[in-house]
DNA sequence: GAGTCAGTTCCATATTGTGGAACAAGACGG
DNA sequence: CCGTCTTGTTCCACAATATGGAACTGACTC
């Protein structure tokens, strides 16, 4: 019985299994589930997870049973309807964005390049809106989706606002991958970086997530830094020079305290 | 102790509290909460929700724990970013979705007015995919978004393509609500309805849901009738006239056809 | 037809959730 | 200013629920 015969996880993204409990748990197979890039197969998810066959079996089951997951022809499980029902809801409702929405339209006029709004998550951000140059790819794009904060202007810009002790806190969840040849490799590089920022209120991404994309990226948060959060404009690189990027800094910073005023104003006073 | 204190429900969407165990309880809170209007107080969910204090007390807390809701300064709760996350992962990799995009584009090119892609779930039409005619609304238009079956054309596509028992299980479950003059209130007035397009291979939407909102519907379902979907052609009432929608009925159809056919041999013959 | 490997089911056990009640902390309101 | 709601939070004995090892099915291989 005793939970200690598996006693710590070998696989992959299962770390924070504590606190509450079931529910916990099962998030972490449907996260797992979800954020797979192939359709997984019971043992594979399995070999994922680390719990017991009929454990996992179970978990697996009730989360078809409620439409989160999806059982496929081939038993492969995939992200089932009701997670699409919640996301639209979530998305439409979400005040941050709503009251964001007028600044973002406004830098997209001011710059014509692609701005994105990101949310800090954890060790993650998180892109809640954007607006778009032209309208070449829809949805897909990146609302929804999570970056990793150290390789990201928003994910910077963000990080350069957070008081140290969350910061340093941050900092040490994280695990570094490389993306491109510019990408941060160790939090020592990464503090160079969010000094700078902290210094002049933005933060540049060279090229640090992918190739031939640059972006500048200004923080926005709130009073009691429960929200942090960042916007940013974002362009390919044979469009947009370093030079283009350092004159729309001005701009966004600006655009970012905007947003900051506002949501202190209109969700803030509060708490 | 025992759970017949409350043995029944007063007030509002649970219903189907079995089978899943604890996961089951807290996802009727999570739902409550996501697709509520307005931001929901401790009591409010209280209320909605029939749970003891206590109960729902922690399971809020969990839920704000991971992510799945957020406790606002007005200590209100609100969606959290980790549901953005699952979803945006959930849209992106539909594998229907992605084996019916180019038809819905073909579809779209073809008639100049808007084209959905909705998946049957329950009582409930889940919108998936949508080409628009001018890119006006973004994503806030329907992805994700559920509407009852009964007033729309897809959902009465979908509806006239189910087996017999089936039908008779999702009719059962219907509860009308009236949302214009053209709304069907009883399953004997949406039977015949449903027997007309069942014999014509597509359904109309004749203003049943919104005035003004026409649309032509045909049925999508691979061979287990596992997957029951249905592609459509929607338009304002003042630019499409029902002869229009008529003519539109046989290409709707095709598209609809071809896309069965794809589901069954890209995501087909295993099951 | 013995041997894997993937998926499913079972059941005694103990972990986990339950819900009544008591406790804080504001917000009236007289 | 002191009772008195109303709202949110905490506690804890108890019971429902999840757990996980093992045994079972069945398909595919050699």
């Amino acid at each position: 019985m005793m939970k200690q015969d598996l006693p710590d996880i070998s696989s992959s993204a299962f770390a924070h299994n504590s606190g509450t409990g079931t529910l916990g748990k099962v998030l972490s197979v449907l996260e797992t589930v979800v954020t797979s890039d192939r359709p997984l197969r019971f043992s594979d998810i399995l070999a994922l997870s680390g719990q017991p066959r009929g454990t996992l079996h179970r978990q697996l089951s009730h989360l078809v049973e409620e439409g989160l997951l999806t059982q496929g022809r081939d038993l492969c499980y995939e992200p089932g309807l009701r997670l699409l029902k919640f996301a639209y809801r979530s998305w439409s409702k979400n005040q941050f964005r709503t009251v964001a929405a007028p600044h973002l339209r406004r830098l997209h006029e001011e710059t014509g390049e692609t701005v994105h709004l990101g949310v800090l998550r954890g060790t993650e951000i998180i892109y809640v809106d954007k607006v778009e140059s032209r309208q070449t790819v829809r949805m897909e794009s990146q609302i929804g989706n999570a970056s990793p904060v150290y390789c990201t202007g928003l994910g910077k810009a963000a990080l350069s606002v957070l008081p140290p002790e969350r910061l340093a806190d941050t900092l040490s969840q994280l695990t570094f991958h490389r993306f491109t040849a510019n990408t941060h490799l160790s939090v020592a590089s990464l503090t160079r970086d969010l000094d700078e920022a902290r210094l002049q209120g933005y933060a540049f991404d060279r090229e640090e997530h992918e190739t031939e994309i640059r972006c500048v990226a200004a923080p926005i948060h709130d009073a009691g830094f429960d929200l942090v959060a960042g916007i940013s404009v974002t362009g390919p690189a044979y469009r947009v020079t370093m030079e283009q990027l350092e004159n729309w800094a001005r701009p966004v910073r600006q655009v970012a305290m905007a947003i900051s005023e506002d949501v202190e104003i209109r969700l803030g006073p509060g708490r």
